[in-house]
RNA sequence: CGCGGGGUAGAGCAGUCUGGCAGCUCGCCGGGCUCAUAACCCGGAGGUCACCGGUUCAAAUCCGGUCCCCGCAA
């Protein structure tokens, strides 16, 4: 029986968190999460996924601000400790608390996309390939040696929050399949060529902001990366528009930014090409289907968003 | 009391500023036309204008309060 703790906070965490308290060699003794957040306009405080999972299994969480002053004694003594999507940093003394130190799933093919948004970030930039990354955890960000990769082909179509979960799972396979080796010193760690390194950040609302001189495919990525948060959105006169679905089209109908209705369908002019729209959410109103949409505003025909 | 938009028929909206017949695009029901149709024509049902109070001869509309939805912010 390999016994761990678990450091991990939204829904990759909870997929690896599931994939390890499935595993029947290995224990999870503690869980330490990020603390609950307040969600929503109702600001309604809410535990973390993992936090949630942990307690339906009986598992002690453990929820500090911060690492920094984290008392060892806290934690149960362990060889290994896995870290999946956390969010806080890992101070130096809580990594040496474990002889094997700390495991990390990163959904990229490290030393590309350190950071927290691989995924998003290889959409946006029109990867087509991307992987899961199996490493040790060091002081430095997602740059600790690895211990296994594993390619992801991603689908022209695929959603970042589709691909996220895939590689969550595939991650949590690998993982699991891999400890046993890693833990009797069976495999050759690989340390990263940190001239390759490539970083992703956090993304703001901006980011979600259609520049409508883009292409139709740069604009798809942006879309496919950044659903549901922070979500594509544009202007109609001083109002915020969001995109919530949208599609490829090939038809090149008006100016870049302009509206064109044909029938129940509704395009908008980008670089050399167009996109048609098939749900939307203006300022102030719900989500609505294009066809609801164009009932209420039909005047939209011919409008230019910026 | 963080800022802003909104609540009108089953859906989406106009009307509110400037008080005076409850409207539009759809959907639904019935009929017609058509080889046929999500097309077209004719007819119909469906409303506590979010709720409570006030002003007025008269309130969806003006005033005060309450509830709910949404966009921002965090």
């Amino acid at each position: 029986m390999i016994h761990t703790i678990f450091f991990g906070t939204n829904l990759v965490a909870k997929t690896v968190l599931q994939a390890l308290i499935n595993a029947p060699n290995i224990s999870v003794d503690l869980v330490i999460t990020q603390p609950d957040k307040p969600v929503g306009r109702k600001q309604i405080m809410t535990p973390t996924a993992v936090a949630e999972l942990a307690s339906q299994h009986n598992i002690p969480v453990e929820k500090p601000e911060t690492l920094k002053d984290f008392p060892i004694t806290k934690l149960p003594s362990c060889q290994v400790a896995i870290l999946a999507d956390y969010g806080l940093i890992i101070p130096q003394t809580i990594i040496d608390a474990f002889p094997k130190g700390i495991l990390n799933v990163h959904p990229s093919l490290l030393p590309e996309y350190r950071g927290a948004t691989p995924v998003p970030s290889a959409i946006l930039h029109g990867e087509t390939t991307t992987g899961v990354t199996i490493m040790q955890v060091e002081k430095r960000m997602d740059a600790g040696p690895i211990l296994a990769t594993q390619k992801y082909e991603l689908a022209p179509d695929e959603m970042a929050q589709d691909a996220l979960l895939a590689l969550a799972k595939i991650g949590a396979n690998v993982l699991v399949e891999k400890l046993p080796a890693y833990m009797a010193d069976e495999i050759a760690l690989q340390v990263q060529d940190d001239t390759e390194a490539t970083f992703c950040n956090q993304f703001t609302r901006e980011d979600g902001r259609i520049d409508w001189g883009k292409t139709t495919q740069e604009i798809y990525n942006q879309y496919r990366a950044l659903s549901p948060w922070p979500g594509l959105w544009t202007t109609w006169d001083t109002k915020r528009v969001k995109l919530l679905k949208i599609r490829p089209a090939t038809n090149k109908q008006g100016n870049n930014g302009q509206v064109s209705i044909e029938g129940d369908t509704m395009y908008i002019g980008t670089a050399g090409g167009s996109i048609q729209i098939l749900e939307l959410q203006l300022e102030g109103k719900n989500a609505m289907d294009v066809k609801t949409f164009v009932k209420g505003f039909r005047q939209i025909d011919g409008e230019q968003f910026s």
